[in-house]
DNA sequence: GCCAACGTTGGC
DNA sequence: GCCAACGTTGGC
């Protein structure tokens, strides 16, 4: 399987690029993600390996943070059987849990690479955190957008 | 705070 | 299985 490639989005409040990179091993469970269609992507797509854009959402300046890395298999996400956390579900049972998540580790902090930035820029034209009503946490990336990006933030 | 887009829920 | 109501995401 050759390497994939995905825009992964975190509000910088929850976890910035910052708090990732300070994490033992920089890396961070992706937790709370409560959408089947982001779940598919880490439980039936991604490799360990894959490129990760990190992406910080509902902030002042959206935008790529920094490059990650998928740093596990998938897990079930442990916040689904916690009545405290926010991400609580009771209907997911223990058996047969209903959200999976992969770890993510951080490799480096970037310049950010805003949102309008990216708009303008017609290589990443079709990217698809760019699509009007697009609220999809997780998306994959080709090859060819990856490339543009990292040559971007170089 | 607004609102467009879209996912989920539940009555029928 | 349809679809209206409702909830959430996330940019602005």
């Amino acid at each position: 399987m050759t390497k994939q490639y995905w825009l992964m989005k975190s509000e910088p409040d929850e976890v910035s690029i910052d708090d990732a990179l300070a994490a033992p091993k920089q890396t961070v469970a992706w937790t709370g993600v409560r959408n089947y269609q982001a779940r598919n992507f880490m439980k039936d797509v991604m490799r360990v390996g894959d490129g990760v854009l990190f992406y910080h959402s509902s902030c002042p300046e959206p935008g790529i943070a920094g490059i990650a890395e998928v740093a596990s298999t998938p897990y079930p996400d442990p916040s689904q059987f916690d009545r405290k956390s926010p991400y609580f579900d009771a209907a997911s049972k223990l058996e047969s849990p209903r959200w999976t998540l992969v770890d993510v580790r951080a490799l480096r902090k970037t310049r950010l690479l805003g949102l309008p930035e990216m708009r303008e820029t017609p290589a990443l034209a079709g990217l698809l955190v760019l699509k009007k009503g697009n609220r999809l946490s997780i998306t994959p990336v080709s090859a060819e957008h990856w490339r543009v990006i990292e040559k971007l933030l170089t």
